[in-house]
DNA sequence: AATGAATGAGGCTTCATTCAT
DNA sequence: CATGAATGAAGCCTCATTCAT
């Protein structure tokens, strides 16, 4: 019984690595339910024994994201400095060995947000939590004190937000060429420059 | 013959106005060419003496998109201050009775230049000149003269555009009641302290 | 008045001299009215104040075919010997610059006719004719009457059509680069060899 | 496995024979996949796992032409008499049920050779090799010797396959009532001429 | 007389989904 | 559990035909 559930999900995670490959390279829609199948190596039929349809794969694809945010935004909790929580943040998705795989589905799930309520309510609630993480992190970080700019936590959050799903666009229009490796140093300056500019103690530049 | 480029233009405008309906409603792939006659009040084959087939469609709308964008950064050129060049690209897409009709349509104009090397380019194109256009801003800007960040003015316009960018994807997620004004208070707000972040000198909230 | 209707006969025939070109490059129901029009220099609407429809296109044709296969048939009459009435016949088509516009026309028509009982009824009608004419000619020549085969006039003119029309088949398949000259000796060669079979005298043949 | 192959031979089978009624019916462009489909009594979907497309159907129905062709060719070689061969080789088609069938379907295949070059390619090959076997056949048979017209094998055998194609085209246009029977009469008639005109010692007609 | 914009039915093809094996 | 043949609705596109100008 365990062992089945156990296989049931390595299928489910089989399907949906599948489908994470097929959905950046055309998109949820121009996927075909036979291309997942065939880049997972199984028949088309054994995919509907785990997901009710297509609409179900995509919503366990959303599931699967929040999960994987989540995992991040606790590895940013535990980083030692707030500068260390936003580089994991930023640069979460180029772990993988195909960043631009990550980005394109990322793209592509709010483009599906637009106009799929249910998926909406995820993304919104994965963004919610993920801004609600890091604003405490703010709040409780001792980097954030000193800052001159007079934001809020939440407030700054929502830039840190609003600049990391703008990047994640940005990635998308790289390259294909651009390795992982080039993809995080880029982040990683964005990042620090971010992070100057919200929680460097002005000293340096006032001498100048 | 005058008349009839007109008329042609027309023909093509309608349609595209219709297509952006569609495509802010459903996505590019989902939206058929029967939506697209329907919504314009027109019928299918008619489309198609105006347009090659319906990834030329998406092509003209990108290249809309792209006059567009060249548009309101001109706008912003000639606005008297930084801060309300920013407002001017942070809430140009809430001009329209339906900011959310932009929004939806240039996620899914990114999503789908994530594997169209063509519209790739050309959005990746747009991107660079509005980002050196708005260099150019920050470069001229007294208000820039005294940031204590130190970042180069192409630094700050890529953080810019990052945030803007990110904006629009969080837009996609707001209900679909929000109004235009709605939208446009939540933009003005970001804008607003991101500007601060960047170019307000760092006297008053020292007090504060 | 007069003028009007040369006028109209003018038209009539400068659209089926256009539909001819379409129909021997792309078949009867592959070459579009659009096509027609073009090929003709004029718009699509001016070839329905002339035809009803692409049917009564093709079956101007198919009648502009049968007074051309007459008049064929007149001057193969009035040639000095039995062999230049066939030559004549054999080669007809050959007298246009573009012969496999021809052949690809009849071989087009006889396909037609083994679906639309109209044109089978014209081209069963102008065969026959053909076929009476030449067993007329051959009844009434000289140089049949020595021939030690055996077989009636009628006889003989059903095996002269039956190779006349499977030479057309062959030659739709000639390369296209094939000159109308090269195509005109290639039909002689076998006229010849048909007439030497069905009319010479065994005298030669005898010695060897 | 073995199975799976027989089924798949045998749908396609299936399919290319109803393509071959509907390919007679209405011709290879009028006739519809829909109207395929119908007559294999299956969906249309189903062709296109076993047909890349409608040309492919095209294609195939064109190779198993060139099969046929070539069994038809064999049965000939081994008839006991050059007589026995030509008879086998002009009512080939009359052995079906609808040798009408076999007729429309040759002149449209001729006809679709004038503008497809694949097409094209293969009739000629067909043609030739037919051609070569029976200038073969000619050139060992001992009633071939005694002609007295001289001609060569191959030019005979370029005679012979011009009636035949010619016998087609006229086939076609023979009223539907016609019975295989009757049709296949009429083929033997002129068989038997033109084996009088090419084989036949030119003895008895003399004396009459 | 002539144009060509406009229509919409119909053809080819794809694809999500089902089901017998 | 797994397969993949089978279905048929739906999408893109073409084209014969009409009609206002």
């Amino acid at each position: 019984m365990a062992q089945q559930i156990e296989n049931g999900l390595d299928r489910r995670t089989q399907i949906l690595d599948a489908a994470m490959v097929c959905f950046a390279e055309r998109g949820f829609h121009q996927a075909s339910m036979h291309d997942i199948s065939a880049e997972a190596g199984i028949s088309v039929g054994l995919i509907y024994r785990y997901f009710e349809n297509k609409e179900a794969v995509i919503s366990a694809m959303a599931d699967r994201h929040k999960e994987e945010i989540h995992k991040v935004l606790e590895r940013a909790r535990q980083a030692p400095s707030l500068l260390e929580s936003l580089e994991i943040l930023f640069t979460a998705h180029c772990c993988e060995n195909e960043p631009r795989v990550t980005s394109a589905f990322v793209v592509d799930l709010y483009a599906e947000a637009a106009r799929n309520p249910g998926i909406a309510d995820l993304v919104r609630d994965v963004l919610q939590t993920a801004m609600d993480g890091v604003t405490d992190l703010i709040a409780r970080s001792p980097e954030a004190k000193n800052a001159a700019h007079g934001l809020a936590p939440s407030e700054q959050a929502e830039l840190i937000f609003a600049v990391a799903r703008g990047m994640l666009m940005r990635d998308v229009l790289q390259p294909r060429e651009l390795t992982a490796a080039e993809r995080r140093a880029r982040q990683l300056e964005v990042t620090r420059r971010l992070w100057r500019l919200l929680f460097k103690p002005e000293t340096e530049p006032a001498y100048a």
